[in-house]
DNA sequence: AGAGTATTTAGAAGATTGGCTAACTATCTA
DNA sequence: TAGATAGTTAGCCAATCTTCTAAATACTCT
């Protein structure tokens, strides 16, 4: 648990996968559509999608040739709630907890 | 901007630089308070520091032989908030772009 | 079955990270 | 001024990260 907050916050810190996963907020896309957008080869861009599918911020769904992937919105929500919540952000502690029964 | 996303976020990716956090969460501290709770070397801890205090998460202020690291919250908060923003996370992305301006 | 397209896996180079010990700087106290 | 205490900086090493090219796998179409 601790060390799957770890992964996902990894996965997060790296400027490509933050964009990738932008681009999937807009709509599901496959592997092919998220490489050509970015300057880096196609296993590169395989490789960032493979750390955000393990950290379970996307998934992924084959099409026939293609492989569509998907953001995982919840889990994203769920992690950066639980983040917020573990260090109580704010001065008003109590504010933060109010919303705190998430998972 | 996008820069200072990727440092906050490399920062937290840590689990002795988030323990250090929540720590600080609960009381100001010294580096030695800090460095005393974790198996590590002091230098190793200072450098887990270091790394806070240019994230901007902490801030370090000396008092005669010691150092009191203090969390920054507000940073904190703020950072998260930007990028659950960023994402919209739930949300229709119709409405995702509009709602940039935070801090 | 064979050719073509989409994507991943393998293996390697180069950069970065997180840990260590040793040495340095800064401050306090005698 | 010298010695002790607190903390950081420097230099090193092993592990991990990001990227690449080349090769393998998965699927479609003829």
């Amino acid at each position: 648990m601790e060390q799957a907050i770890t992964r996902t916050l990894h996965a997060l810190s790296d400027p490509t996968r933050r964009a990738i996963l932008q681009m999937l907020n807009e709509r599901d896309m496959t592997a092919g559509e998220i490489a050509a957008r970015f300057a880096i080869s196609a296993p590169s861009v395989s490789h960032h999608l493979s750390v955000l599918k393990a950290a379970d911020l996307v998934t992924a769904e084959r099409h026939g040739q293609h492989m569509i992937y998907r953001l995982n919105a919840t889990v994203l929500q769920e992690v950066l709630s639980l983040v917020m919540d573990l260090f109580k952000v704010g001065a008003d502690a109590d504010t933060q907890r109010k919303e705190g029964g998430h998972a």
